[in-house]
DNA sequence: AGGTCTTTGGAATGATCATTCCACTATAGT
DNA sequence: ACTATAGTGGAATGATCATTCCAAAGACCT
């Protein structure tokens, strides 16, 4: 019954992504995000309520699409000695590709946790939620690779980790080369042999 | 010759900061920026230039009267063996104190770096150098807490406080316990004796 | 083929934004 | 006191913002 929609959902929630992760919630304008998805003014207030529902849209897109999978295997129950530092590898070598497309704008969850809406609960907790995830799969990963070390030099290494990344996505925005230093001492945490 | 102001610039500059500090770049109205220092927009126009010129005065006042003097004895040529440990301590107790008045609004550099305003060289060559500043008082503290350790350990360790005391500052905007728990991590670095 | 329901196009709305302008006020030097 | 100079008040400007509204368009069901 009805007409049916001319468009993907699933697409246009990704271009709003990119939109909002560039040039975040505030300076996103629904003009841009109308250029960027293809869709005007009415079948995006359809679609998704307000700039506020497409937002909430793009940052489940963004966990799903961007942050689990980057995650992987830290993810599973059983995790390879070796896993956490492959996630740092890999991440340096994202921030290192002068052509690696959004990463120049670091991380829409830490950037909006920087922005106005970051006093907006519901914002707030998705921002907590999105560490918790982080942290968790880095203490699963420190507790892989330092298998006979204590259970608060695991969390330690895990809260390391996890600053480590979120300076590097912070200062990714203004200087590649102090992001890049950042992800190398996560690597030199996780590569040198210093359990007492 | 000619009138004089009714008001003290560093006053006015220090109101305006705190308002971006709270609200953000392109959050701060101007309208706001009004209500705060108390002047209207010709005396704020004819004093600063522009929306921008008043931001730039804020950067350079948060730098010389939050940031300089929280590094204190960090910036002497000698270096107390706990004084990177004693600036974690205050920072702690800054981030735990509910009353704490702009604390809960992160960092003024690193909120604007997650912004639009990101983009703008003069704002990104500010934020480098804040991060240098940062990143050169810690080396000197983690030198001097660890005098035996060799040159690159206490490049990672200075790297890792930087690390931790940013994820904390872009934390305690959604999430206190979360800041904490980044600091804590900081001061296990400093407390724990593990120079092999 | 007709009716019903959903999507879409495009203009319109009202709020808010940074900035400018001009007249008015007040000070300092002569 | 007069004048040159500089600060201030307040309204006006034009741009841009998110959002709404209505009419036209298209698809399924009977």
């Amino acid at each position: 019954m009805g007409r049916q929609t001319a468009y993907v959902r699933e697409d246009a929630v990704r271009s709003a992504r990119d939109v909002f992760w560039r040039e975040g919630y505030e300076g996103a304008s629904m003009a841009s995000l109308q250029r960027a998805t293809g869709l005007n003014a009415s079948s995006l207030y359809h679609a998704f309520g307000s700039k506020r529902g497409l937002f909430d849209a793009a940052v489940e897109d963004y966990l799903e699409r961007v942050v689990r999978p980057g995650l992987g295997s830290l993810q599973d129950p059983a995790v390879a000695a070796d896993a956490l530092e492959g996630y740092f590898r890999a991440a340096r070598e994202l921030f290192a590709d002068p052509s690696g497309r959004t990463l120049p704008d670091g991380c829409l969850l830490v950037n909006t946790a920087c922005s106005g809406l970051a006093r907006d609960d519901g914002i707030a907790e998705a921002v907590r939620a999105y560490r918790a995830e982080l942290g968790a799969a880095f203490l699963r990963g420190a507790a892989a690779r330092f298998p006979t070390g204590a259970a608060d030099e695991h969390e330690r290494l895990a809260e390391t980790c996890v600053a480590l990344l979120v300076s590097a996505l912070v200062m990714t925005r203004v200087d590649r080369g102090a992001a890049l230093a950042s992800l190398d001492a996560a690597l030199s945490h996780l590569t040198t042999e210093d359990t007492p």
